[in-house]
DNA sequence: ACAACATTTAGAAAGAATTCTAAATGTTCG
DNA sequence: CGAACATTTAGAATTCTTTCTAAATGTTGT
């Protein structure tokens, strides 16, 4: 764990792109949002056309990028979303970039 | 080109976010930034550790997902960043995730 | 303890992305 | 026109990703 601040912001845009870069992975995204924000393996598993195991190697995908907490509760895994980080790590890197509608007229 | 709106952001979405997914895309566009918003490909190229075809190939994945125009100029080729693009592409879809900070404190 | 359940981990096969070298394209200048 | 320049396109090699099947893990209820 030897990371300068600025190498760790570059790992963590390089983990939450990779992890956004998957439709499947931005599918269970938004399953979990529609879900309010937490729901268990099974329940987001059932609503795709692909196998249990690739969804819950997509899941951990997800956790990995820090996009969902997980915790067990009997014999069921919660996940539950955390959208701070999703506004966090691509929010802040867009703002970097400059709005159309911030622009001024500068030049000519 | 049948493709219907909610097909067709999909398909946005899929394009901008893997074109996002590489380190080094995202490093051209923070340099196009870095000079202006506008600049050349040569000078693009000479920022890198790796070859020119490469980098003009994802200049080519750039303009694909339509987060960079191009023209030519001369015998020189002019790359602009589009960052309304961007905006509207992924802060759109972020932008469905609700902020922790704008939660009210529902529930128990 | 045993059977049934919910889900994950492992390993392998198929497909996609990245990058390189070599060759092609179109532009400018003498 | 022909040489030099700026950059792209093509094709192939390597590496990464996705997804599948099969087996393992830990939990609950009898």
């Amino acid at each position: 764990m030897n990371m300068s601040k600025g190498a760790q912001d570059l790992q963590d845009l390089e983990i939450v792109f990779k992890a956004l870069a998957s439709e499947s992975r931005r599918h269970i995204l938004i399953v979990l949002n529609a879900r309010g924000g937490a729901t268990t393996a099974g329940e987001i598993a059932g609503r795709f056309y692909c196998t249990w195991p690739t969804t819950s190697r997509n899941l951990r995908v997800l956790q990995d990028a820090g996009l969902v907490d997980v915790h067990k509760q009997g014999r069921e895994w919660i996940y539950r979303q955390n959208s701070s980080r999703l506004h966090q790590v691509i929010g802040g890197w867009i703002d970097r970039f400059e709005k159309e509608s911030e622009k001024d007229g500068k030049g000519t």
